[in-house]
DNA sequence: TTTCATGGTCCACTTTGTAGACCATCGAGC
DNA sequence: GCTCGATGGTCTACAAAGTGGACCATGAAA
């Protein structure tokens, strides 16, 4: 009754050809598990909105972001060129300069994630409200 | 020149309503920092696709993701209900059933979430090509 | 000559997450 | 009546991940 309404569970449908439906136990292709593998994580996001606008040096991406540290704005800058979302571009100056960008993959990376962000733009007083009915029980 | 080429900074900007565009400095409502506090851990993604199909309890859900801790799960389901996302019912009976659903709010977030995953499966080969070409190049 | 800026890496410390024991309660099986 | 199992959690070591700050080599500017 309540799966009739429910049109599938493209959720976690495994790669489209196959029709296979996963469960989202780690192995075995399921879409989500590959979008958090990528982005699933505090700074990717951060990072993928950061150089929309453009590219940007490595200090300034970090500033920009503001509380992440370099370690860690070092890691997901590799993870992310390793992806192919980001392109890095070192220029053999001193002191030395390194630029970050979008590569086509990550532009288009960004459609979906607007998608997000209006979502989340859009329904953010109600999940204000929720917080506050919560407490309000609580 | 380059900031003129890019037709606005869409992704940074506050309440919609506003039209202040603010940067990715934690405070000052940057959606994109909404939407992290909410699904940028490891498991609420996957607690809201599982919970798609329909209602489900601690344990199956447990069962279903498979590789979440007992601790995380139950944060994350805490979590979710108090955005507002997940319906918690507790059933009084020995032994405890306590059952987990979606509400409008979180059925809503499925659709930005589906345009996601979306892409992720499509691009999935491209980024696998990225990966061997970051490591041919290593 | 000291100073500054760059893009990182490295280290010690803190925070976050995990695995597994534990809890109270009742029905079923022996 | 006695043990056993199932439930939904919480608590407690321990492991993993993230942070802030020191550090590096280099050369240009002061």
């Amino acid at each position: 009754m309540q799966s009739e309404t429910v049109p599938q569970d493209v959720l976690f449908e495994g790669p489209s050809h196959t029709g296979v439906t996963t469960p989202l136990t780690g192995e075995g292709g399921c879409p989500i598990r590959e979008v958090l593998d990528r982005i699933g994580d505090q700074w990717s996001l951060l990072v993928l909105a950061a150089l929309e606008p453009g590219t940007l040096r490595f200090n300034v991406l970090l500033r920009r972001i503001g509380d992440v540290s370099k370690q860690m704005l070092s890691r997901t800058l590799r993870r992310l060129e390793e992806d192919g979302f980001v392109e890095r571009t070192v220029y053999p100056e001193v002191p030395p300069r390194v630029e970050y960008s979008l590569t086509d993959l990550g532009r288009s990376f960004l459609m979906p994630m607007r998608a997000l962000i209006r979502w989340a733009d859009t329904n953010q007083p109600q999940v204000e409200a929720a917080r506050a009915a919560y407490r309000a029980r609580a």
